[in-house]
DNA sequence: TCGCGCATGTAAGTTGTTACATGATTTA
DNA sequence: TAAATCATGTAACAACTTACATGCGCGA
C-alpha cells in the first residue's frame, strides 16, 4: 500500500524514471521505505492506470527508452488523502531476534560472524546517513518546513542505527560472559561427577 | 520463512496448541516476531506435513479439540540448520516515515493526532517490556546461556523503544518550532505584499 | 443478553521476493 | 575482458492481510 504513496511523494519532488526513483529508494529513502525495482516499476504502471502518475517517454540511443513519470492532480489528491489518514505501524520481524529467542540452539561462533557482518553494515549505514546530515541538513532549524520534516526521518535513522550498535555492545559483552562460563565450569553432563 | 523457525523455537520450549502460540506471538514474541493466528494455523500445518512436528489432538467439552504439537527430531534438526545460517536483514519499511518524507503535504494537525495515538501506544509497550524484565531477568547474569539470548532479543525491543520515544521528542520540538514559525510570519502569498 | 475469551480454521486478495530476460556503454 | 552501470521489464512463487465462519462458556 504504501509503496504506492513513497512513489507519489518522490514525483510530487521531481518527474523521474523508474530508475531514477530506484536509486532515490535505495538511498534517501533507504531508512523509510525499501523496493526493489521490480516493484517499483510494477507500481508506476498500476499508478499510470489509475490515472495517478503520467508518462512522457524520452528516446535514448544504446539504451532502452527513459519512461518520466510525473504526478497528475489525481495523484497529488490521492497522496494528500492518504497522508491525512492514520496508518498501521509496520509489524515487527527481525530473523536475527528469531535465533536469540531460540537460545541455547545457536552455534556461538556461527552468531559471531553474523554479528560482524551485520555491525559492518550497520556502521556503514550510519556513516552514510551522517554525510547525508552533514552535507544537507547542517542548520536543521534554518530549513522550508518540507526539508524539517524530512529530516526528521533521517534522524530517525540515525537514532536507530545508534541504538542498534549499543545493542551490539550489550550482545558482545553478554556473549563473552557466556564464553567464559561455559569454558571454565562445563556442563555437568559433560565431565565425569566430582 | 522466518515464521517457520520461530514456530520451531517455540515448540522447542514446550509443546503448544496453536492458540498457545498466538498467545506466545503476541507476547513474549511481540519484539521478535509478528503473526496473525491464521497464518500460524496455516503454518503449523504446513510444518506437520513436512514432519517437522507431530500432532496429539486433546478432546475438550465445548470447544473444539485442542491440537497439541510437538517438535520432532527432524524439526530440531531443521532448526539448527536453520539457525546456523545467515538470514537476511528485514527490509525497513515504515508507513509513517513515508509521510514525514512527502514533508509539506501533510496536515500537522492529523499528524499529531497520529503521532500521539502512537506515543500512547509505544509507552505501552515500553512498560510492557520493564515489566517483563522485572519479572524474568532481574539478575540477567545469573541466567542459563539459553535465557541470557532471550534477554537479549528483549533489550532489543526496550532499547527499541527507548529510541521511538526519544525521536518522538524531536518530532514535537520540531513540529512546534514549525508553527511558531509559519503563525509568526505565514507564508507572502496568504498576504497583502507590505 | 451482549460481548469477550477460548479454539480452530477457509478463502480471496495484496504485497513482496526470486529468478529470468535483454543489450548497449563505461570503468577497472 | 570482465564487471558494473544504465534501463526496462515478465513470470512464478512465497508471505502476509483481511474478511468470513463456527460455536461453547463465562462474567458484567
Amino acid at each position: 500500500m504504501a509503496l504506492k504513496f513513497a512513489l507519489l511523494a518522490a514525483l510530487c519532488e521531481e518527474p523521474m524514471s523508474g530508475y531514477d526513483l530506484n536509486q532515490t529508494f535505495r538511498t534517501r529513502l533507504a531508512n523509510v521505505w525499501n523496493a526493489s525495482h521490480q516493484q517499483i516499476y510494477k507500481e508506476l504502471a498500476r499508478l499510470h492506470e489509475l490515472a495517478l502518475v503520467s508518462v512522457t517517454d524520452r528516446p535514448q540511443q544504446g539504451k532502452p527508452d527513459k519512461r518520466i513519470y510525473h504526478i497528475s492532480d489525481a495523484g497529488k489528491e490521492a497522496l494528500a488523502e492518504w497522508l491525512n489518514q492514520r496508518q498501521h505501524r509496520p509489524p515487527v520481524r527481525d530473523p536475527l531476534l528469531v535465533k536469540f529467542f531460540a537460545g541455547d540452539l545457536l552455534e556461538l561462533s556461527a552468531l559471531r560472524e553474523e554479528l560482524a557482518a551485520i555491525k559492518e553494515d550497520w556502521l556503514a549505514q550510519t556513516g552514510y546517513y551522517r554525510a547525508i546530515e552533514h552535507t544537507y541538513f547542517r542548520a536543521p532549524d534554518q530549513l522550508t518546513p518540507h526539508f524539517r520534516l524530512q529530516y526528521l526521518a533521517l534522524r530517525r535513522g540515525i537514532l536507530g542505527m545508534e541504538t542498534n550498535l549499543r545493542w551490539l555492545e550489550e550482545v558482545e559483552t553478554t556473549l563473552n560472559d557466556i564464553d567464559s562460563q561455559v569454558t571454565s565450569r562445563p556442563a555437568a553432563k559433560d565431565r565425569e561427577p566430582s
